[in-house]
RNA sequence: CGGGGUGUGGCGCAGUUGAUAGCGCGCUCGGUUUGGGACCGAGAGGCCGAAGGUUUAAGUCCUUUCACCCCGACCA
């Protein structure tokens, strides 16, 4: 991509009113659009980002066995009653509206009555059972006050995941292999050794839930973490009993402001008994199907990535998720032009994701846009390098610059 | 939903006791520049959030309303 045809540009002045970083930063490089408090559009280069995630959320669901699908955003009514949760004192976020004729319709603030309304038309026998399906939706929650950038949105992109098993003992396995899929995702992201598998309230099931909490200053939780054992307790259900049944000591356990990145639940059967979603058994018998529900927000992954990441200069994205891998930099004459336009045909013809700054602008402004926008590598070509026969190679994330011939630049970034 | 604040070119802001709407960034054109957000010159762009009112006269005063932000409560 050629900066010159970019559909956004930085900009040098900050929103005023927008306080939170990473949206501040994010709409200072064009990544974001701010539509409303709490709504947020996603330009071309926010849009990467987000796919990048979705990528690996994707891959990581495909790995345990998930199918993806996609349901509506629009719902109805009678969905929602049959748990009673269609009620504005039950569910206080709401966003609902009318048909022409009337008829009312919500959106979607959550999948799970409407995923298993349309599941238990399909899975009816045991012989349709485990299925595992999830899906990239947009959420819609009425909040009163909306907050945090695009870590908190009244419109997000969530990805649910809903497992349907036997009995408890296949549950649990999905349980526990989701887990392990999760934590690869975070690693994968980079923000595996700052993510905590944690335990929070749980419901009528079971005791616990649990939470993968992101360290992070912006965060709006406060859990406890225990370095040793690599789990966390949120703040809410921390009590001596509690750490009791989790074998830790009070003592142990470090306090640190969090962001709550995904999230899972085990339903048991409550939720299938409260909609009828059974099967029939070898036996011929009606058995009630164990369900779970997995939640990854990717739009506050990537809100949470930002504020963990970025400095003074700007983002900082991590290698697996830049919109782009290397910021081409072009400085001086003809000869400079040649040799860049050679250097980003011959990078992108390698499938090396390259953002080449083309413009008629000065070096200060082209390194302090590579720098906003967080782009792992920059390569600069100019009529000094051209001399030597160099390509200066900068890294984004500690400054490390180094020289490299053609050949060591290939090497370097393929 | 309680408390506080702010609405003025695309963005950031100034605008005094009511009297010709201004600055910076960005944008356009011309020229000079090219290793850390350049400079000179010439331009374009605004029903001052909206609706009512007071006044000879309203960005400025009054009323209503909408939006946005902050603190709190609530929540993935």
């Amino acid at each position: 991509m050629r900066i010159s045809n970019l559909f956004t540009k930085t900009s040098k002045n900050i929103p005023s009113d927008e306080v939170s970083k990473n949206a501040q930063l994010l709409m200072r490089a064009g990544f974001v659009h701010k539509v409303m408090a709490g709504v947020y559009a996603y330009a071309p280069l926010g849009l990467r980002v987000l796919e990048k995630i979705k990528q690996i959320v994707r891959e990581e669901m495909d790995s345990v066995g998930g199918q993806e699908l996609i349901m509506s955003s629009l719902q109805k009514k009678e969905t929602w009653e049959t748990t009673g949760r269609w009620d504005d004192k039950a569910v206080d976020i709401w966003f609902k509206s009318k048909l022409k004729d009337g008829t009312e319709v919500g959106f979607a603030w959550s999948h799970e009555e409407a995923i298993i309304e349309m599941l238990k038309q399909y899975l009816e026998s045991y012989k349709d059972l485990p299925m595992n399906v999830y899906q990239f939706q947009n959420k819609f929650r009425n909040e009163l006050r909306s907050k945090s950038g695009i870590i908190r949105g009244r419109e997000f992109v969530m990805k649910d995941m809903y497992s349907c098993s036997l009995d408890e003992e296949q549950h649990d396995k999905f349980y526990d292999d989701t887990i392990k899929a999760y934590n690869r995702v975070f690693e994968r992201l980079g923000i595996g050794s700052d993510t905590y598998m944690t335990f929070a309230s749980g419901g009528a099931f079971t005791q616990f839930s649990h939470e993968f909490q992101t360290i992070c200053e912006a965060g709006e939780d406060t859990i406890y973490i225990h370095r040793q054992k690599n789990i966390a307790i949120n703040e809410e259900v921390m009590d001596d009993a509690s750490l009791a049944n989790l074998g830790i000591k009070r003592e142990e356990l470090e306090k640190v402001k969090s962001a709550e990145v995904g999230n899972i639940f085990n339903f048991g059967t409550k939720k299938s008994e409260d909609m009828n979603f059974a099967y029939t058994n070898k036996e011929g018998k009606k058995q009630f199907v164990f369900l779970g529900s997995y939640g990854i927000g990717i739009t506050r992954l990537m809100g949470v990535i930002v504020e963990k990441f970025s400095d003074e200069k700007g983002l900082v994205w991590p290698a697996n998720i830049a919109p782009f891998k290397v910021y081409l930099v072009r400085i001086g004459g003809e000869a400079a032009v040649v040799s860049a336009d050679k250097l980003y045909d011959e990078l992108t013809g390698a499938g090396i994701e390259v953002i080449y700054d083309d413009r008629e602008a000065h070096p200060g402004q082209k390194f302090a846009d590579s720098e906003l926008m967080g782009i792992p590598y920059r390569v600069t070509v100019s009529d000094r390098m051209l001399e030597t026969n160099e390509y200066e190679l900068v890294e984004r994330r500690d400054g490390q610059k180094m020289l490299l011939t053609h050949d060591q630049l290939l090497a370097k970034l393929n």
